[in-house]
Parts: structure tokens; C-alpha cells; sequence
DNA sequence: ATAATTTATAGCATAATTGCTATAACACAA
DNA sequence: TTGTGTTATAGCAATTATGCTATAAATTAT
């Protein structure tokens, strides 16, 4: 119910994101430069410190060639 | 591949959003109370002119009682 | 046509995202 | 230990998201 960052969320997402990223086959400067973003984003997403934004889920989950929505498709209980 | 807002991931973004919340029986007004978020963001947010966060989706997702993914189950050809 | 509901837009202040660059920390191999 | 690859962190500038409030426009009743 934490409305400013939601920081419990974040964190998970982060964790898939990273689990992701790793089943495919990247490192976070590989996928970072496929998506054409910086390695801090990456880095700042996977560890939860940053809400980031859809299109940039779109343009990570491109790079990764999978579905955005496989990017959210994790289980968060709150 | 715009990579400042990527403005039509956005808009079919928001499409999918509207439909998912009329579906539900929402008005942008109803969601915003639900989500509490402003009215003003949902509509940003419908028509595309707003690249919202992962956090957002989520509260949103939330108060329409789906799965954050389902929000992002559109297709995008780009 | 008129009223009521719903949606769009605008401007401002505040907070947050992102890119950029550099550096530190960490893991692991040789 | 030393080196190599990987991940974490930091600070700054620029852009953007968000809440707030008010108003306009559009849609849908009556």
C-alpha cells in the first residue's frame, strides 16, 4: 500500500528482471547495450531503487526478445 | 525504436488500458479513487501522453483486480 | 435542447527517471 | 596475489511523472 515508491514491488520486479535476463543469456552491460540504455539503469532497476517506466520495460523486454508482460509476470502478495 | 517516449507503445498502451477499464466497469474518475492516483494521470495515461511507472501499473492493476501483466496483454508491431 | 456525467487539457510545484561518467565492490580464475 | 569480468554506487544535468486545481470539451441521458 506504499504509495510513494512502493519500494516491496520494485524489489521483486528487480529480481525477475534479473533471473530474466541471466536465463537469456546476458550479462547487464550486454542487455544494456541491445536496449540501448545505460548499465546503471539496469542496475538500479534490478536492485530496486528505481520505478521505471513502460517504455522502457518495452525496449528491455525487446532486446530480450520476450513479451513485456513476461516482465511482470512474477508473484507479488501485498 | 523512438527512444524518448516510444509515443505509440504509449497509445496502445493507453487503448488497452481504456478497454481494460471499461471492461471492468470503471470510469477514469471510479479507478482514480480506487488506485488513488489522480484523474488527470488516467487520462494522461489513455491517451498516450504519459510514460507511466512500473509502480503505477501496478496500483492500477490492483484496484481493477487483475494481474499487473494483463495490463501490459496487447500486441505492438514495431 | 438541456442537464448531467465523463473525459481532456492546462499550468504549476515537487519529486523522480535517465544518461553520463567515473569509481568502487565483488566474484572468480590463473 | 593479480587480473578480469561483472555488478553496485555516486553526483550532476536534463527531462519527465505526478499531484493538485481548475476549466473546457465531449459524451450520454432526460
Amino acid at each position: 500500500m506504499n504509495k510513494v515508491r512502493d519500494s516491496e514491488y520494485l524489489l521483486a520486479f528487480g529480481k525477475h528482471l534479473r533471473v530474466t535476463r541471466k536465463a537469456y543469456g546476458f550479462t547487464q552491460e550486454s542487455l544494456a547495450f541491445e536496449a540501448d540504455i545505460t548499465l546503471s539503469q539496469i542496475a538500479r532497476i534490478e536492485t530496486g531503487r528505481l520505478n521505471t517506466t513502460i517504455s522502457t520495460i518495452k525496449t528491455v523486454a525487446r532486446a530480450l526478445k520476450i513479451h513485456p508482460k513476461e516482465l511482470l509476470d512474477f508473484n507479488h502478495t501485498d
